[in-house]
DNA sequence: CTACGTTGATGAACCGGTAAAGCCCATGCC
DNA sequence: GGCATGGGCTTTACCGGTTCATCAACGTAG
């Protein structure tokens, strides 16, 4: 018999080295104390019956998990649709793997089963913390998480994670930026379409758009505010052609519904970008594979989700954390934005 | 002073409801040996001081986890796209969270570097069993996972999951179905743009393909084995739309190359669908935000992980599990497939 | 009145690691 | 030679639950 198949622990480690259980931890936590021939037979012992430490009594012991937690609240068929977070978590993970941590995900249907779920992880300490994501204005989960005094980052701008620490992107900017853009190609009428309204960011984004087109000298542009879905995206877009002073730019909040306004415009028959120029957010292969292609404001979304893990590994490392901004989004040209038609 | 903050264990619950650690954990665990008024004493104690059980400690008991884990082996960029994902996923916890179960989520990069991940999730009991999927044919994470005796359900033809038991679709037949109904409508020169030519399904579907061609009488379809991402897709079309005899109809094997077939066909002025017609695969949102809307075989992904979900469960229940096919994939009709222009 | 079965609860022994204190021996130094 | 030093390893006490043998108290049947 060589390994008794199932069950071995340290303890039979430890015996076919022939040394203690403490020594065969001190090798495997590569701290001083063995030397190397000892560290040697262990580690040969321990290859050999296939051992690794048992996660649970490790992390009974040492008091954490090596685990981080994150619920996205939307529904999943909006989640797959949106290649945001893939990558974003692709950017997490490879910082968390970086520590040999873990991700626990998530998807929940409210921002009350949210705080649920993390008082939850918390409290039976299936996490070391968390990344919060999706701030809404004045976020029910503010108050809750940080009264149970959970570790976590906010995915955001500071002003909408009361008091956890954030990272973020400067949407204003980036609005401006786009607004800016699509103006000094001629455009008088520019639309936008937003987010959920309650949703923090599309309040700041929307905020920069008034106040840009304001500053431009432009009339109000008009913005409507709804979901993430191309469905609601395409009905949006429908809307605001169907006016009778149509807009000749429309700037989306993300690339599915960019893509959704782009089938509307052709099922329309209204030419981009001659009569019509799009541009998309969160550029994703997505905005290449259209005809026209998307132009969009791009940015770096797995830098993003690493910054943020970087950031919950300094703040669980006991450091006093900065809120601090990743790059903001640019604009990449494309297709589908041209000087208006004249 | 109320709650010793951060450190509340079972024995603080246990003094302050005035019994042993033992009853209070006969009382959360629903077995007999508390009677009704003793456990109403414990829960409110517990609730007041704000406890829940470690995870870790019961864990390190139960010789559990109530933890499964999936590791996804495409780079992230593709995966954000492939809505078929986040909604497989979500499929799955649906069911997992029934069981109070979580699920450990990690991208790598090669089927080795699974193998290796899940070696040491298991070793290290990090997961009571995995979900695995994308079979390739002669799959190199069979033998080694098998050894290890890790509990895993696979996703894929039980052909290809070597004895690990499996849930899967009925490609062979939604294929023919979907090349049936293209010839239905007149088509004869029907060519496929296919995943990669290692994935297992890619070679059923591949070889569905050529059968029913053959069947049919039609002369040997062309098809091309690329990568699932847009590009790719891209490139493939514009190669079978440049060749002399270019085909009237083809099918994708997931929905991002359709949509980006559908660009190509736009950027070569070739009518979709009356010069060209396009059949998607994995129907999502995104088949009915284009212009012309993508017709696709359509299922139900999020059925499909809950089922995957379900039959992990039996065999970790230690129930002798026999692989099932879910839904076979069911042609939707919509504007992108058309009889052609005589 | 004793024997017996139940119910409600306790205490101690685990689960498989980590960490800190302790022990032994070789060395260095005065 | 006596004594501090420290490397190498063992011992032991946790970590926070679960589980099981045990026991007291309380009917209830014989």
């Amino acid at each position: 018999m060589s390994a008794p198949p199932g069950r071995v622990t340290i303890k039979d480690v430890a015996a076919a080295a022939g040394v203690s259980k403490g020594a065969v931890s001190l090798a495997f936590n590569n701290k001083p104390g063995v030397s190397g021939a000892t560290r040697e037979r262990i580690f040969a012992a321990a290859r050999q019956l296939g051992w690794a430490p048992n996660s649970a009594a490790r992390s009974l012991s040492r008091q954490s998990v090596d685990t981080v937690g994150l619920a996205l609240c939307r529904p999943a068929r909006l989640l797959g649709l949106e290649p945001f977070y893939m990558e974003f978590i692709s950017g997490i993970e490879s910082v968390l793997a970086e520590h040999d941590c873990s991700l626990l995900l998530r998807l929940v249907g409210s921002l009350e089963e949210e705080v649920q779920l993390q008082e939850r992880w918390w409290r039976e300490r299936q996490v070391d913390g968390s990344i919060l994501v999706d701030f809404h204005q004045d976020d029910p989960r503010i108050a809750p998480l940080r009264e149970l005094g959970l570790p976590a980052v906010g995915v955001g701008h500071p002003d909408l994670t009361g008091g956890f620490p954030s990272v973020w992107t400067d949407d204003a900017t980036a609005v401006a930026e786009a607004v800016r853009y699509l103006a000094a190609l001629g455009h008088r009428r520019i639309a936008r379409v937003g987010g959920p309204a309650g949703l923090g960011h599309s309040a700041i984004r929307a905020q920069a758009f008034e106040r840009t087109m304001e500053a431009l000298g432009l009339d109000g542009g008009r913005h409507v505010e709804t979901g993430f879905s191309g469905e609601e995206g395409a009905r949006a877009t429908r809307m605001l052609l169907l006016a009778s002073d149509r807009p000749t730019a429309i700037v989306y909040d993300n690339d599915i519904m960019a893509v959704a306004g782009l089938g509307v415009a052709a099922e329309m028959g209204v030419a981009v970008p001659d009569d019509l120029s799009l541009l998309a957010w969160d550029d994703s292969q997505l905005c290449r594979l259209t005809h026209p292609t998307l132009s969009a404001m791009s940015h770096d979304v797995h830098g993003f989700g690493a910054e943020v893990a970087r950031v919950l590994f300094d703040l669980l490392a006991g450091q006093d954390v900065p809120s601090r901004p990743v790059a903001t989004p640019s604009l990449v040209p494309r297709g589908s934005t041209a000087p208006p038609r004249p």
